[in-house]
RNA sequence: UCCUCCUUAGCUCAGUUGGUUAGAGCGGCUGACUGUUAAUCAGUAGGUCCUUGGUUCGAGCCCAAGAGGAGGAGCCA
């Protein structure tokens, strides 16, 4: 007999023996274990309450389904149906039976019902109706209290799995680049600068500049924005890795597709050309796309009705034409379009919107640097599925990225999916140590800086390739949400950090 | 950072041409009723109309500045 049975061999046995005392809604949805009794814990969605009967709908997080907990008012405590409010945790015990209602195929009939922890119906901000996005965000301590965040916090979690998992079976290193970083060599973005310098009294040098000397690391030192450089020499001696962590921006910008801070995942690969750099981004995505469709169903369809719920609301040209679980198996069966950054600029030249002056800039030629509504119309108009662009101008590409023998490109890609721009962009990189300073030098990049990087082409230098997506916008691509700010629990923003 | 829009009850929103005491639905509270399903019915409480200044006999409404929020653009993932 082993604890658990020892404890209360007249509960049902859960996967969690080590935590005796309750059983998940989920595992009881899965297999309802009729006539048995069990112990659910778990915070008020809505009470009805009669004279002879209370009805709870209970939610414990392990699923977005509620599970009915029905009660005899004459069994509960002095004043407790009253302290039974929506927002109240719970523990209730009692036999799970037949439900003899229509919404649900059985119930909790409750021997005993614990008030864990009251809510005061005056104050507690949530109600069984649906809250706007934005207040929801003003409260993001409750978020995950309703059905929307918690299904988008679960499948942020399974899609953090998934990612792992997808790596780990084909043999990639999780490799765990810096957060604190002394260069800002991609030329990324805006970088926070990590100090414990007095904030009232900085020293400064003769010439009149911030002296860092004196600081903690004795240099400059700054939040990551990206860790695709380490990653690089990761992988130039474990063969494939990939990162996964948190990556900052300190750029001022406020769109739905941005944040300051946010989730990156950078596979990093010896011996991959820039083809087998896309390969491996498709399938790892469409990798990511399937776990969702296999394990966050129930999920998936909550969000994809929610969605179409809103979409009511406009006008039929703005809806989408497929629904969440259409447009993720949509992104399953179809091989993503690749095509060069030369022909999408063919293409876009001969595109309707830009012969009749609808594109705000207007594409006259290669060089151009394709803006957002460039990269809707070849996603969204043209090819109407996910798009690989590639052989980018060198000019508007990162030092980094591999020549080609034009003279003219890098080996660069990014994809493009529908509704969220870029969510993947990468490149093969330029093994070739001359090539890759020559690069450096016409850039006044400084070259002290990066003296460990370009040493990885100096000994046994290899072709390699990778990519960055960011977690966020996968998010937002399968959850269906419409601002990054919904899909990260605490979302960083320019003038927002509270939480 | 730029452009556009928004800010009225706890939430979502209406508020006419500037005119007396600012409304609705939901939620809260009180009661009734019912194996209920975001229950239903009746009653009830609840307001710094974002802030400041101005125009006016009179401002939720008009003007100016500021604050906060949203969407789009840029930057990017």
């Amino acid at each position: 007999m082993d604890s658990f049975t020892k404890f209360a061999p007249h509960l049902i046995k859960t996967n969690n023996v080590a935590f005796k005392e309750r059983n998940k809604v989920t595992e009881i949805y899965k297999n309802p274990p009729i006539g048995k009794k069990v112990i659910i814990k778990g915070w008020v969605r809505t009470k009805r309450e009669s004279k002879n009967v209370i009805f709870i709908n209970l939610n414990d997080g392990s699923t977005i389904k509620n599970i009915q907990i029905v009660a005899d008012p004459d069994k509960l405590k002095k004043d407790q149906a009253i302290k039974i409010t929506t927002g109240a945790c719970l523990s209730v015990t009692g036999e799970v039976v037949e439900s003899q209602g229509k919404g649900q195929s059985f119930e909790v009939i409750a021997d005993q019902v614990t008030i864990l922890g009251e809510s005061h119906p005056d104050e507690y901000p949530l109600q069984p109706k649906k809250h706007s996005l934005e207040f929801l965000r003003e409260i993001a301590h409750l978020r995950p209290r309703t059905n929307t965040f918690s299904a988008i916090l679960r499948i942020r979690h399974a899609m953090t799995f998934a990612i792992h998992k997808f790596f780990n079976d084909k043999g990639f290193v999780n490799f765990h680049s810096p957060i604190i970083t002394s260069s800002d060599a991609e030329g990324a973005g805006e970088m926070f600068r990590v100090t414990t310098l007095p904030p009232n009294s900085v020293p400064v040098n003769d010439s009149g500049e911030l002296d860092f000397k004196d600081d903690f690391f004795g240099k400059e030192a700054s939040l990551t924005v990206s860790g695709q450089l380490e990653g690089e020499l990761a992988a130039l001696a474990l063969g494939e890795i990939y990162t996964f962590g948190p990556t900052f921006r300190a750029e001022n910008s406020n769109t739905t597709r941005h944040l300051a801070e946010f989730w990156m995942i950078e596979p990093e690969m010896a011996f991959y050309d820039l083809e087998d750099n896309m390969n491996l981004t498709e399938e790892f995505l469409k990798y990511l796309v399937q776990y969702a469709l296999d394990n966050c169903l129930d999920d998936l369809e909550f969000l994809k009705n929610r969605a179409l719920d809103e979409e009511k609301n406009k006008p039929q040209n703005e809806r989408n034409e497929l629904d969440l679980i259409e447009r993720l198996k949509f992104i399953l069966e179809n091989p993503f379009e690749r095509i060069s950054y030369s022909q999408a600029i063919d293409i876009l030249k001969d595109s309707k919107p830009n012969k009749k002056g609808k594109f705000q800039f207007p594409i006259e030629g290669f060089g151009a640097d394709l803006q957002s509504e460039h990269e809707r119309y070849l996603v969204e108009k043209h090819f109407k599925k996910p798009v690989i662009l590639f052989d980018y101008p060198k000019d508007i590409k990162a030092f980094y990225m591999k020549q080609n023998s034009d003279g003219k490109t890098v080996k660069a890609m990014d994809v493009l999916f529908p509704g969220i721009g870029e969510i993947v962009g990468g490149s093969q990189r330029e093994e070739d140590y001359d090539k890759l300073l020559s690069r450096v030098k016409e850039l006044n990049i400084p070259q002290e800086s990066l003296w460990w990087y370009l040493e990885t082409r100096k000994f046994g230098s290899c072709p390699h390739s990778g990519f960055g997506l960011g977690f966020e916008r996968l998010m937002l691509f399968v959850t269906g949400m419409g601002n990054i700010r919904d899909v990260i629990p605490f979302p960083r923003t320019p003038g927002n950090a509270e939480f």
